[in-house]
DNA sequence: TATGAATGAGCTTTCATTCAT
DNA sequence: TATGAATGAAAGCTCATTCAT
């Protein structure tokens, strides 16, 4: 039994979903589902009507558009979540004095894991649309470089200080962590989810890796 | 002059595109880009005629329907490209002695990075389609496992006999190396190919980060 | 004045036809028009449409296809008014007892021909479309043999006993009875019905037909 | 082994079909197939050139549109062979002196039971078209009264002298002739061709039923 | 004679959306 | 808040037909 389902979501994400209308409750969780099934593109209205069981026009009446549907799903996890909220979690991590890298990195990976699963499928939507909106993909990126670099990079450079990682430019070193934790995240919880991953190992090796790879070239 | 431009894709993929009807070859020059960039169901099939200068019926002559239509352009790069044929220089370099783990790393990475490089436009659209037709996905994962897993098992059983890979997981090892190299990958080439790229720079940092990271554990 | 006029149908065969909504009944009004005027291929929904003074996508919200709409207006003829409900008719003719075979085939003749009138259209597009699609033809045949069969065989043997119709297999004596009612119906209502018919002379001329052409041979 | 089986047509009706070019030909056979069996309307020309294994332009070098096709078809047998040809050997019944209108009837009966079994496929598609070509059906009956109409007639009121027909219109007198001939044809070839018939004992209870039917009403 | 690429109009159907109730 | 009839534009697709070879 090596994988705890994996968990939902709206109800976590919406502070007042359960005060919501039940139409309008029901019509959020279908859409939510059928979006990241099958596409935003690829999911008629009237699909969504008939998986929530409502009449199809009550949907205009609480969302003017479908597109304006897809954002009300999208927005809260891209700008609410995914920073305030999450980064209030990951902003506590980065607070913290941490004795050694692997603490922080320990510490950010399980953060961002149960992030993830918890968020899957709202993820598995944001991570398909954002190719076809460019302008997501930039906002988040703006997001990224004012609320989260600053503090990232004043880590890191505690860290090159202490040797623990060796000197290179500040992205590069990012890449290379966030690599890291996206080829565990990724594919564990949004392309092969049904695995029987044996995760505690694999999140082990993935930090011995990373901070070994990163750690100053061992002199001979 | 950091970025070279990324090259074309389907005349080297199709092995016959240059003798197709030249309607044929207009619809799948003009699917192929209009695919990758607003995705499969948001492009109509009157776009792609106007597109390509075609009547629209003329679609229906050549491919039977829309999906057929993308199937062609994904399959060849799927199956045919991805791994029989793209393996053969894959499969020569792995046919090779290489006399350290980096000398692997490398001409894997240079080698795929160059592939990509190619053939972006009909990566991007494989990879924003592959999530929504789970059939490719798995057709992927197969031809992968019967393909080209044991020759890189083989690999890697030699440098962790050579000490140069420390004792884990077949799988995690794989993952770990994968992670690396597409976490340089994607971002240069799919995410942000208009970036001011050290692209040397990071070539020798990932490729370092790996091998420290892979390596057996320093004994103090 | 020798020919009333042919009477309207769907109000009388769709028992809630006049509960439906106004949109509905238009498209199977003018569906009907047009089905046995053209046929069934040769009419477009647009068309349809045109002539029910509707959108297009009306005749889809209400009907799943042009041919579920078809067979909305062919099944209600064939399976509940061409027998239950004018059955409830033949069945009164049936049951009771007639004096003279006479008398039994004249009242089945002008129940039929007066049934034929009134639903002439719909007869019209259900003979048509019937040569292409069979499983109407043996849906007919089943209802016939289950629903129709005993009762007509009662009576003819009947009137077998009483030496009004000789010796013969029953499939013929109803093939026989059949073709005399149907060469006056045909040609009367479906063929040619704007001829100067003299009906009431050709009603007696058919009847007295049949008899003598059932009737034992004459002994010389 | 009641039902021998049914004949082809084409041979037959063409006098030079032999000589066709074998597109032509194969076009033809399988127009007649096709037409016959979805109808007119229901059936493309793709279709067509598919079974006859062709290319689809070729269609339109041979006939110039597809209604010349159908008419192509269906001329024949309307004006050559309905008429012309077959009337030859109707003509020659007529012609003859029948001692008893029995032998004249037994005559025309079994000479359009032998035509009808050669012909089933083109009738099947000239009837099915007849309804929705109402000029077909027009001339159908004009060439009737001017070729047919006279000759029958004399043979009608030669029998009406000898009292073997009692005193009736001759229309009406033909009407009855006519729906005991095809109400033993049109089941027997056209609705129910696979049915066991007892094709011999049908023909005689037919001929009885229609000579006694026809008959002077016996003087009591 | 025969092919098959190409056309453009028209087909059935789906879609997001509106509105009276 | 919720329904469901109705809309009109656009979707994917089929069709008969043309034309260069």
């Amino acid at each position: 039994m090596p994988n705890p389902p994996l968990g939902p979501s709206l109800e976590s994400l919406y502070p007042n979903f359960e005060n919501l209308p039940p139409g309008q409750r029901r019509i959020l969780s279908a859409a939510l589902e059928l979006f990241a099934e099958k596409g935003y593109a690829a999911t008629s209205t009237g699909a969504i009507a008939k998986s929530a069981g409502v009449a199809e026009g009550l949907i205009f009446k609480h969302f003017r558009s479908k597109k304006e549907l897809l954002l009300q799903l999208a927005r809260p996890l891209l700008l609410e979540v995914f920073f305030p909220l999450s980064l209030r979690r990951i902003q506590a991590i980065m607070a913290q004095k941490h004795p050694h890298l692997k603490n922080l990195l320990e510490a950010l990976l399980r953060e961002r894991l149960a992030f993830v699963k918890q968020h899957h499928r709202l993820l598995r939507l944001v991570i398909q649309e954002i190719w076809l909106h460019p302008e997501l993909l930039q906002s988040l990126q703006e997001q990224f470089e004012t609320q989260l670099r600053p503090d990232i990079e004043t880590q890191l450079k505690h860290f090159q200080t202490q040797a623990q990682i060796r000197e290179m430019p500040f992205g590069t070193a990012l890449r290379l962590i966030l690599s890291a934790l996206m080829g565990l995240i990724i594919p564990r919880v949004l392309l092969f989810p049904d695995w029987p991953w044996q995760e505690e190992a694999e999140i082990q090796a993935t930090l011995q890796t990373l901070i070994q790879g990163l750690a100053p070239e061992a002199q001979p």
